[in-house]
DNA sequence: TATTCGTGGTC
DNA sequence: TGACCAAGAAT
């Protein structure tokens, strides 16, 4: 049996019943892509349930601000997603009169939606046969023709777009592009894959010469970065002072508590050096170093040595401030809401 | 084109 | 426990 006919067939008795899968709303399918996007399933399951209640159509995404927007994504991360996300939802309103793109050409112009995701969408929605080619795909395409082509490569990101192009040919492409996903992750998986009983066996190269586990192969060029973070948690018991963060960094247009970024860890003498309160007086402050050991908050390409310094103080100023009992309204990092969870029970 | 963008799970 | 991975995309 070809390949293609093995997967739409276990497909067939083992898909996972998905709430996206109820639909063929593009719209609901747009928003499971990009939640979905290098994120496991169970983690965006609560946000998909979210977005759709509180945003039931393009057009109420689109009349909703981005802030309210990136509260809703608060704790799942890659906020791009979030911005593009309320960015083409105003696109699709205003230049495309409310009709969602309905071809891979045509998805592919939405901010956030790159190769994968308009290959989703066109195949689930429109029956188009575009190939997905995600983690899962990668992986188990590698195996079964045996592929060491480095996949995070130029050359073989190309070599297994083809490849999979090729082989969703005879294919139903709304079935197939989901059953290969769902087959990488529940048979086909990165560790501890179920060899004995899958259904691709007779077929996989890589099983047949023992190169499972080398395969897929990826180029690894991962530095991280030590940044050292000093959050100023400024309090006069119902006020205090939050930012949102500008630039092209990490979290942007989330809020934070004023930041001073050092390049090591430093005490309360030489914070106090900082521009920062030079250019903010505090009358009769008490500052404390919330917590002595750094919280160390480890991100993809940075790990954060973070300390919080309370500044308790009466007097405010030059600050624009915010109550305490709204800080909830507020989109924050993971990092600040885990302090916040600490600190107001205090 | 190499780098950057979060958070959480797995072993 | 640190390395790897997760329905990738933008720059």
């Amino acid at each position: 049996m070809e390949f293609y006919k093995i997967l739409e067939m276990w497909y067939l008795n083992n898909k996972r019943n998905l709430p996206w899968r109820n639909s063929s709303n593009p719209y609901f399918i747009w928003l499971s892509e990009i939640i979905l996007q290098q994120t496991r399933i169970q983690q965006g399951l609560d946000y998909y349930k979210v977005f759709t209640e509180h945003y039931p159509t393009v057009q109420d995404l689109a009349n909703a601000s981005e802030d309210e927007v990136l509260k809703d994504w608060q704790g799942l991360g890659y906020y791009s997603r979030a911005r593009n996300l309320h960015f083409s939802a105003q696109y699709i309103c205003n230049e495309l009169n409310g009709k969602f793109p309905t071809t891979y050409k045509e998805l592919l112009k939405l901010k956030g939606v790159g190769d994968y995701t308009a290959s989703a969408i066109a195949s689930i929605c429109f029956n188009e046969k575009t190939a997905v080619v995600d983690g899962n795909v990668y992986r188990v395409l590698s195996r079964y023709f045996n592929i060491d082509m480095p996949i995070n490569s130029p050359k073989g990101i190309k070599y297994f777009k083809e490849l999979a192009q090729e082989l969703i040919q005879n294919a139903h492409p709304k079935e197939y592009n989901q059953a290969i996903m769902d087959f990488g992750a529940m048979v086909c998986k990165p560790q501890n894959p179920t060899c004995e009983t899958c259904v691709l066996a007779d077929g996989c190269i890589a099983k047949a010469k023992n190169l499972i586990s080398s395969l897929p192969v990826k180029e690894k060029k991962l530095k991280v970065k030590n940044k050292f973070f000093n959050f100023i948690v400024i309090d006069n018991g119902d006020l205090t002072v939050i930012e949102k963060r500008t630039g092209n960094g990490i979290w942007k247009n989330l809020y934070q508590f004023p930041l001073i970024e050092t390049n090591k860890p430093v005490d309360e003498e030489t914070l106090l050096k900082h521009d920062f309160f030079k250019n903010h007086e505090f009358k009769n402050m008490d500052i404390a170093l919330y917590n002595p050991e750094p919280w160390i908050h480890k991100l993809t390409h940075q790990h954060l040595h973070t300390h919080f310094w309370i500044i308790n103080t009466k007097h405010i100023e030059n600050f624009e401030l915010t109550a305490w009992k709204n800080i909830d309204d507020f989109a924050v990092p993971k990092l600040i809401h885990n302090f916040l969870e600490e600190y107001k029970t205090k």
